[in-house]
DNA sequence: CTGAAAGCGCTTACAG
DNA sequence: CTGAAAGCGCTTACAG
């Protein structure tokens, strides 16, 4: 009765469950337990309040679910980018593992920067989340502080934590740098170049894992790593490869800390009619769809990113319903796949 | 003072504006107005305010902010695809265009289906959004009645609708598939094969582009289409591309309806000996980073994707306030990108 | 420039 | 199986 006074509306104009419940002829409470918990009812009840929903195309307000129950059903995602493939695999994991309907998710693009996370993390944590999925370990002092202060499940996707304080789900990036070196070593190659670009933890870990491994097999050069923090491309694979082949003329193969890179060094092999694999070897990082049918085709470490979203999410989902997990670092592993680059 | 008695906590527990206010020694609405119109409030209140927020490490909630003001700041935006890279870019446009802080993004995936589009339409409308961004021109019955039932503005993104009723920022696949059409035959192609994959509304107007240009030309044949309801990709490309090859052995040229089966079609090619151009030419849609880079490049059809989110949500954001937008259908146009694959 | 009251639309205990 | 009351944490008019 009380918004169909003439006196000024301050709601949306929707239907409410008010309505709902006078048009089912039941109150406002069992209205609400017939769509929420519809066994705590009789079916008549049910199907009443059903039909009302239906005649007047009532809406559920989020909002005011949130509110009254303290729960919001959200869970954030703060990934470094979307335009790599890497990430929209991981999302549809997550996706896959929450399911329809029950959480929303409340994605964010942090652009590999540390400010745009605190801003991003900011925002979404007023909508008080039930749990945060993010795609990185290391983070600045304020995100950390909010974290913490927050008291939301997170768990960290991509690479593992050195203790279970923070729960991660995802592979080894330094076993993966130093397996990709040890395979070349292994083939022979001597004179093994790292390029690497963005320069995020990831790709940092994945280059201790080539120095380890050329240290080990007494091989390293400072000279052999091409490094530059601009955002890895195609076109930047390019001009690295370039430079690489410029400053190190006898490199006799490349490891490019992902396959984005390792296409533009194989194309601008290409251009400058350098043969691949004879007269130098390229190797990237992720196995994108295409490393598998260019020519030649790429060898590449797959990482299981679709793997890493789905059991980060089960994972945080299991917090959230106030289990203790079994295991709170979770190792995927990763695979080398030989190919006709090296 | 409510709170801190000892009878049952309901809420989330969180520090509440009610414990900002008492800090700062102000009422209630006050430290309100102090947050989020500091113009209405004395220097000396809002520093006061300012502190009490910074001590108690208060963080506003959305949803009592959403349910009493009734406007949620969010934007829905339904993409068909996020391993799409052309919709990764037109969500960055659209983030570019909120900026950051006001709005919340709310981020579907329907994965082309019109079943997930009605699905997570139903429940991002709970959230009252204010706005929302579609991918495409045609929709289920369903989703048409909750969008008009909403009345919540909706703005089409990529396609150019017929008519002014629906607000749509893209430019006109017809055209686009036209002039790739056009410029093969000027060429002086022939036997042009179109490849289509998912047979989405873009892929069926930009195949009707082909099929008029070529009625046009004297040259249609309904054997040079080869067009499957599968998802685009890379492996698709070349499968396709050899069966383009096995039924229309004299086939000169081949549009891909995108470059991601353009890419394998080459890779394909590669694979069997068969020389680009010259034995036959590819061409693609949207002008994805590698097309530029790859051995031949490829001729394709520049999209403006970043452009399409930008606008489309300034032209969202125009609704939301009020304003009566000057143009409801904003043409931005493509390019034809001519490279040596062609 | 500041405040007391009412209300947003739901859910949570508590009764019956 | 069903209901009356209180409350979630904010903002909106309305006064002063």
């Amino acid at each position: 009765m009380s918004r169909s006074g003439s006196g000024k509306a301050r709601g949306t104009g929707r239907t409410t469950l008010e309505q709902v419940a006078a048009q089912a002829g039941v109150s406002i409470m069992t209205a609400s337990r017939a769509l929420s918990q519809p066994q705590l009812v009789s079916e008549a009840t049910r199907i009443k309040v059903e039909q009302a929903v239906a005649e007047l195309g009532y809406v559920p307000n989020r909002a005011a679910r949130a509110l009254a129950s303290a729960q919001s059903h959200v869970i954030v995602v703060l990934v470094p980018s979307l335009s790599n493939l890497v990430f929209t695999a991981v999302l549809d994991g997550i996706q896959d593992a929450v399911g329809p309907g029950r959480y929303q998710l409340l994605i964010g693009n942090t652009h590999y920067s540390d400010a745009q996370e605190e801003k991003l993390l900011s925002i979404y944590l007023q909508s008080n989340p039930d749990g945060i999925l993010l795609s990185s370990l290391a983070h600045s002092p304020q995100v950390a502080q909010m974290l913490a202060a927050s008291k939301v499940p997170v768990v960290s996707m991509m690479d593992l934590a050195d203790n279970t304080d923070v729960l991660s789900v995802g592979f080894s990036q330094l076993d993966a740098g130093m397996a990709m070196t040890r395979y070349l070593i292994d083939k022979g190659y001597r004179r093994i170049g790292f390029i690497g670009a963005q320069l995020d933890e990831r790709t940092l870990r994945r280059a201790d894992g080539y120095r380890q491994a050329m240290q080990a097999a007494g091989l390293a050069d400072q000279r052999l790593e091409v490094m530059v923090p601009d955002s890895s491309t195609i076109a930047l694979g390019a001009e690295l490869m370039g430079r690489m082949l410029d400053s190190v003329p006898d490199v006799d193969a490349v490891f490019c800390c992902n396959d984005d890179l390792a296409h533009g060094a194989i194309f601008h092999c290409q251009r400058q009619g350098i043969r691949i694999p004879e007269q130098i070897a390229i190797s990237g990082f992720n196995d994108l769809p295409a490393s598998a049918w260019m020519m030649p085709s790429l060898t590449t470490i797959d990482t299981p990113r679709y793997q890493v979203g789905y059991e980060a999410a089960s994972l945080l989902l299991q917090l959230i319903a106030g289990k203790e997990p079994e295991r709170r670092r979770i190792d995927l592993g990763f695979t080398l796949r030989e190919r006709e680059s090296t």
